[in-house]
DNA sequence: ACATAAATTTAGACTAGTCTAAAAATATAT
DNA sequence: ATATATTTTTAGACTAGTCTAAATTTATGT
């Protein structure tokens, strides 16, 4: 068993490297807001139990056994927040909070009853993967709003900045998961853009959100 | 905010001491598994917060703050139960460790929506009262199955003991929340019960094991 | 190549929570 | 009433996780 620390520990490292990219003592220590040398030691500690490959001054990534268990609380976290926001009607920016706390609830038949429950959802409220029980993660083809071309069209299909400033920013443009975006321009000036939102009104977007949105591109 | 563990030593002092009696220090080890001497320890904590009534040598009571965290725990364990029994069809014998992690996540707002979402519910799969948002408990009227006589009948509204062994035991007998039960005939030997169930079948059921059921009495 | 800057690790201290063993207070028994 | 048993508290040590400050290693600029 892992603890809650470990367990944090680990997601950072899954969400800054990935299954096996090398990642800084520093970069580690901003993510999880503590100190560089609280994050050697906690790498020494998951170095032992085999969960990170860790050499002194040379960065650390996750073991095929860590990876196992970062993916698994990503896949909690997420799966709770579809219960929360389909089951229990929270909005998407409230969620996070909660389910950094309910993603360390320890009980594997929990999590495959939830899943259950909410029908193997392949997304959560943000349009993230949702890693199935075998780790198996279907991941978006990164294509962003900001990447469109003038009279293109698409679907957006999730969020690549989670804060509840943005997430309240969309909210009032009226985009959100499923939202069909046309291209009406593109301003060069600041590199904003005019989009037609579900073929109704036309709003402007700042790059700033345009470079935060993923699109699946229709036609 | 209160740590997990202050947490369950105020729970446990509710459950040993209710609202305002006085709890031993060896009674509050022995519940939580834990030594005399970490016992001491938390209540002076406890007791400078002014959670608890704490005089050494005396034994110690919940304060009127410490009661309401107390009993938030409890509502926030017995919701969840009800959610792991109704929504994620977990059996009343499987539910108590997940819900003992459950009731220490924090937001007011998500059981409050949990709340909604069960419907608010008055009891918990083993008949225990949930507290309301405001800390209202509806007690049982105490009937135990033991103190039923001849010819009596009643239904089955709740557990006084929580064990899979003792719930698992119940099952096998067909005996559940909601079951009706009627006396055949109480047998002076060893004070068991023979028990007419639902009007079918008669099974005998030992005093140990009557004595841990909650009756509503019929007629 | 060498000085300086940046990143990382080590050393030592702190908190929350726990433990064992000894000391102190309270209860019980004759 | 006094010895004995029981209960509780105190003292001191331990672990997990964190921190600051100093030391060390690696990277960078001229």
């Amino acid at each position: 068993m892992n603890s809650l620390a470990e367990e944090n520990y680990l997601k950072a490292l899954y969400k800054l490297g990935g299954k096996s990219n090398e990642v800084q003592t520093n970069a580690l220590a901003d993510k999880l807001s503590t100190k560089a040398s609280s994050v050697t030691d906690m790498m020494k500690k998951l170095s032992d139990k085999k969960l990170v490959n860790y050499e002194p001054y040379k960065g650390v990534s996750l073991t095929k056994e860590g990876y196992a268990i970062a993916i698994g609380v990503v896949r909690k976290h997420r799966l709770w927040e579809v219960f929360l926001v389909d089951k229990l009607a929270f909005k998407w920016d409230e969620v996070h909070e909660i389910a950094e706390q309910l993603e360390h609830i320890q009980s594997a038949e929990l999590i495959e009853k939830l899943d259950e429950f909410l029908d193997y959802p392949k997304f959560d409220p943000h349009g993230d993967p949702i890693p199935d029980k075998n780790g198996k993660i279907y991941q978006h083809l990164e294509v962003t709003l900001s990447q469109l071309e003038k009279s293109e069209k698409g679907i957006v299909v999730g969020v690549k900045e989670h804060s509840k400033a943005y997430l309240n920013y969309l909210d009032n443009l009226n985009l959100m998961l499923g939202t069909e975006v046309f291209i009406e321009d593109k301003v060069e000036f600041d590199s904003s853009m005019k989009v037609k939102i579900n073929n109704a009104e036309v709003v402007t977007i700042s790059n700033q959100a345009t470079k935060n949105l993923y699109i699946k591109k229709l036609n």
